[in-house]
DNA sequence: GTTGAACCTAAAGTAACTTGAGGATGCATG
DNA sequence: CATGCATCCTCAAGTTACTTTAGGTTCAAC
């Protein structure tokens, strides 16, 4: 049994957003504490992992409700692994795009580093942004 | 002098996208038509896809904001490069941390695979991800 | 000259959280 | 035992970055 703090800490998330999750019906209702603290379990942390791994490539929470709730229902592996398989597709072209971006700031950098700021002359990086 | 249409198609995004970032001041109120109908030019076009650009990797408009001014008042190509590689870093962390989820998809991937699908065994990969 | 696509404004809605107010609980320490 | 102080609680309102809706105008082609 953790804490919420605790269960925050080993999710890389914060303690509101765990209380909001549950509001939302992403996360089970916890059992309590005497007191009235929420407690959860190891099961709960790996739903809530699976969350915060998700969110990390922009799933929105009502795909990651339908992926649980397949989950829920028991569903054979098939669908889990198809899944799985998309989300890495994404996560790839994901990947390209950001390589694509860093190779033309590169380009920028350079521009600037060989160019004006050698000769002191004014500087066009942001006109050669449109090409 | 291109329409707001043509602008959104070449800088990969929606119209409203581009009344919103004019009206948050991101954005220049371009010249009209008779009717109108806003003009944009070339410039216009390199600053919105610029804009597009930083928040390709979660830049908040606010400091794509302070971005935009630096470059309005002329300040040297230092801080530019300064700003741009501290991006590049940003992005490559990024793509560190895409890499690394896409190799733990892949191993509930093949665990699937070669376990429970052949078997015809329970998954537990939901569970396996909590370790 | 009419019709359909693209444009206009203003206001409200949405997703996914975050922040704030005001108070209760839990546990280590004097 | 009491007394801090970190952590927890609920509920409501705020934030960011857009998107959607409503109701109307303009433009370009046939």
């Amino acid at each position: 049994m953790i804490s919420i703090g605790e269960l925050a800490k080993r999710a890389q998330c914060t303690v509101p957003t765990i209380r909001y999750y549950e509001s939302v019906g992403l996360l089970p209702q916890p059992q309590r504490r005497e007191g009235g603290h929420r407690a959860y379990n190891r099961k709960d942390l790996a739903r809530l992992i699976l969350i915060r791994r998700c969110r990390d490539i922009d799933m929105p929470l009502d795909k990651i409700k339908e992926l649980l709730t397949l989950e829920a229902n028991g569903k054979p592996c098939q669908e889990t692994v198809d899944f799985f398989s998309v989300q890495r597709n994404a996560i790839k072209a994901r990947i390209q795009a950001l390589q694509e971006l860093d190779f033309t700031l590169s380009l920028y950098v350079e521009n600037c580093q060989s160019g004006c700021m050698q000769n002191k002359a004014p500087c066009h990086i942001y006109d050669e942004i449109a090409q």
